[in-house]
DNA sequence: TATGAATGAGTGTTCATTCAT
DNA sequence: TATGAATGAACACTCATTCAT
C-alpha cells in the first residue's frame, strides 16, 4: 500500500479490454461512433459527480473520487468540463432538466382539482422523496448561496414554473369551489411546503423519527380542500 | 466559464468591524480580568466562525479567515477548540441553545390558540427569518448529513421540542374547537412547514421574488383555523 | 475536552504540593530562601527535560511537556534557559559533570589491574547500563552531529578523560605483565567497546534478546587478561 | 548563547547535484519509459531522504527539503510514500536490504578463520565506516526507540543474521584451535563491538581524534586469535 | 519571579489542474 | 481522445517564544 508497485505500463490491448463490456460491444453497432462514446463517458461522469456532490457537498468532493466512480481517468473530466465549479453548475442543469420535463407533462385536467393535486403529489413522493432527486433539492439548498447561477437556474426552471402550475391549479380549485381560501393562490408555496419538509426530513431526521410523507400530504390536502367525506 | 460562484468577499479590514459588540466592551471596561477576556475572545471566535461557516459552508471555510475576522491569531482558535470539526459542532450547539431557551419561554396560554400560534409565528419571523439564525437553519440542512452529531443535536434540542410544543397547541386547538382537522396533531410539521420554506426562500430566492412571510403565514393559519371574520 | 475549561488558577497551596515531596520539606529549613527555590526549580526543569529529550530526541520534544513534567509554567523555563537549544546543551553538561566526577574518583590502585578494571566495569554496569545515564549516551550519539558543542563537550569531559584513564590502566597492566597485547594501549576504545555496545543494545534490542552485560564483560576481560584460573 | 547546533546548510542549488547518477541516465537514455522514470524518481527521493534524515534526524527533517534535494515537487513524494513516518521506515528497509545481501555473500571458507574474519572486517571497514551506510547505523541507533518497527527490522535482518554468522565463525575458530576463549561464542557482539565503536567514533569525534579503524581492528583480532607471528 | 494566554511562522498533507505520452 | 504522473498552491494544525498580569 505504501509504496506503489512499479506499475508495468498496460499494453494497448489490455487497455481496450479494460474499458468494460458495455462500450466494447458497441464496436459492432455502426451507431456507436466516437461521438456516442464521448456522450456515454460524459454521462458516466455526470452520474458519478452527482453521487459524490450529494454525498459530500461541493467543496468536500474530490475529482479523484468522481473519476474513480465514473471509471475514467482524472484528466478525462477536463475534456468534458472546464473545472470543478463549472462542472457542478452544468451538472445541476443537466440533471434538473429532465425532472422539469417530466413534471410539467401534467395529465389532462379531468376529474376534481383535488384528484389532480393528489396525483401530482403522489408522483412527487415516488419520484423525489428519498431518491437521488430529493437529495438534489437539498444540495441546491446547501450550495445555492455559493452558486447563484445554480440558484437562479433552479428558480427559473423549476421553482417559477412549479409555482405557476400550482397557482393555476389553485385558481381552478377556487373557481370550482373546491378551495375556500382565496388567498392561497398568492402563496402556492404553502401547497408545496410539506413536500419540501418531507424531503429535508428524510435526509436529516429519518433515523430519529420516520415520517409517513404520503399520510402527511393527505392531511395537508384535507386542510386545503376540506376533509374528504370518506364514504 | 459561466458565472462563477459568489466568492463572498473576504474583507481584509474586517478585523475592526469583527470585534463586534462583545469584545468592544473590553476597551471600555478596564476591570475585565483574564477569564472575562478569554470568554470574550471565545465569543468573538464563535461569531466569526458562524459568519464564515454560513457564508461558505464547512469545507470551504478557512480557519485563517475565521481568525482574521475574530481579530485573533490562528493559534488562539486552538486554545478554545480541538479542531475544525469540533469547532463546528460546538458552534452550532452554542448558538442553538439560547434560541431554544427563548422560544420555549412561551407566554401563558391566555386567549385563543390561534392568537398563541400567531404570536409565536410572529416572534419566529422576527427572530429567525432573514437573520443569522435563519441562515443557521439552512447551514444545518446543508451540513447535517455530514455531521450526524449536529443533526442529532438539532433534532433533540430543537425539532423534537418544537414538535412537542406544536402538538400540544394543536391538541388544545382541537379540544377548544378552533381546529377541525383532527389528524393535524399527528403532523405538527405541517404547522411549521411554511415557516421553514420562508427561511430557505429568503436565502435562495429573495432577490428573484421577495416573499411576504408574514402574510403567507396568515394565510396558512387561515387554512388551519378557518378564515378570521375580518370585521 | 474540546474547549478548554477555564482553568481556575491553581491556588498557591496546590502549587506547592505539585512540587513533590522533596522540595516540600525544604520549606521548614531556614536555608530555603529565594535562591534555593530557584535552584530547585531549575533542577526540576533539568530532570524533566532530560527525561523528555531522552524519550523523544531534541526536535520532537515539546517545551510544554517539559514544563508539565517539571511542574512549572512554560514561561518559567525561559527564566532559566535562553531557548530550547541552549537548554539542551547546558542540560547535557549539567548531567554529565557529576558522572565524570564520580567515575574519575577511582579507588587507589591496590591489587591487580584486572581487579581494578573489573571493579570499574562493574560500577559502570550498575551506574550506566539500563539507566538514565545510559540513555544519555545514546542521546549524545543521536544528537551529536547536530550539536557539535555537545559532542565536543562530551569528548573533552568524558571521552578523552576516560581514554586517558584506560590507557594508564592498560599500560600498568602491560608493565605488570597482566596484559600481553602491547598495542592495546593505543586503542583503549577496545576496552570500552563491549560496554558501549551493551548500552545501545539495551535500548534497542533488549526485548528481542536480553543481554547479560555482566557476563559479556567478564568474557571480554578474559580475552584481554587471559582466562582467570578459576580455582 | 553558546554555539548553535550545526544547521547543516540547505543548498538551494542542490537540485542539479541531487539528480545523482540514477536520474542522470534519464537525460542520456531517451528510451526510458514511464515505469523507469517512476523508479528513478523514487530512487532520487530515497537518496535525498536518506541524506536529510541522516543529517538532521527524523523529526527535524522537512519534506520540503527532501523534495528540493530530489528535484521533485513536494506532492510527488506522496505518490511513493504514505507519509513521513512510513517513508522513513521503508527507507531504512530499502537501504538496508542490499547491504545485508552483500555481507551475507561470504567468500568460501578457505584458509584460516582469522583470514576469513579479517577479510570480512576489511570489507566492513571499506563499505560501512565513514560512508552513508555507517551513518545509517547511527541513524538507527538514534531513532530506533521511537521507531520500534525499524529497530525490529534491523534486528531481524541485520543483527540476528550477523550474530549467527559471527557465532558460526567463532565456533569454527574454537574447533580449529584458533580461538582459545570458548565463551566468546556466546557473545559475538564482542567481535563486532570495536567496529561499531569505529562507526560511531567517525561521526562524532573524528575531528578531535582521527581513528585508524583498520589498525584498531587488527589489534582486536590479535586479542582474540592471539598475536600473529609477524614473520 | 512566575504564569499561561496569545502569537504566527513553520510543517505535513491534500487536491484541482496540467501535460507528456 | 484518454491517461495518470507530476505539480505546487492552499490549508489544518503545532509549538517555540513573548509578554501583560
Amino acid at each position: 500500500m505504501t509504496d506503489k508497485p512499479t506499475k508495468v505500463a498496460r499494453p494497448p490491448a489490455a487497455r481496450a479490454l479494460a474499458k468494460g463490456a458495455a462500450s466494447q460491444t458497441r464496436d459492432e453497432a455502426p451507431a456507436s461512433n466516437r461521438a456516442t462514446r464521448a456522450a456515454e463517458r460524459r454521462a458516466a461522469i455526470v452520474d458519478a459527480a452527482m453521487e459524490e456532490f450529494i454525498a459530500r457537498g461541493f467543496a468536500a468532493t474530490r475529482l479523484d473520487d468522481i473519476a474513480k466512480r465514473a471509471g475514467v481517468a482524472k484528466g478525462t473530466i477536463y475534456l468534458h468540463f472546464n473545472d470543478k465549479e463549472s462542472m457542478f453548475e452544468e451538472l445541476v442543469r443537466t440533471v434538473i432538466v429532465p425532472v422539469v420535463t417530466r413534471l410539467t407533462t401534467l395529465p389532462p385536467p379531468t376529474g376534481s382539482v383535488r384528484d389532480l393535486v393528489e396525483a401530482f403529489a403522489s408522483n412527487f413522493l415516488k419520484e423525489v422523496i428519498g431518491t437521488r432527486r430529493g437529495d438534489l433539492v437539498r444540495l441546491i439548498v446547501a450550495e445555492g448561496p455559493r452558486f447563484p447561477s445554480v440558484a437562479d437556474f433552479y428558480y427559473r426552471e423549476v421553482v417559477s414554473r412549479g409555482m405557476a402550475g400550482m397557482r393555476a391549479l389553485i385558481e381552478l380549485g377556487i373557481a370550482r369551489g373546491e378551495i375556500r381560501e382565496k388567498d392561497l393562490a398568492r402563496y402556492p408555496q404553502i401547497l408545496i411546503a410539506p413536500a419540501m419538509i418531507a424531503v429535508i426530513w428524510q435526509s436529516l431526521f429519518a433515523r430519529h423519527a420516520p415520517l409517513d410523507a404520503q399520510d402527511m400530504l393527505r392531511v395537508h390536502l384535507d386542510l386545503i380542500f376540506g376533509e374528504r367525506s370518506t364514504t
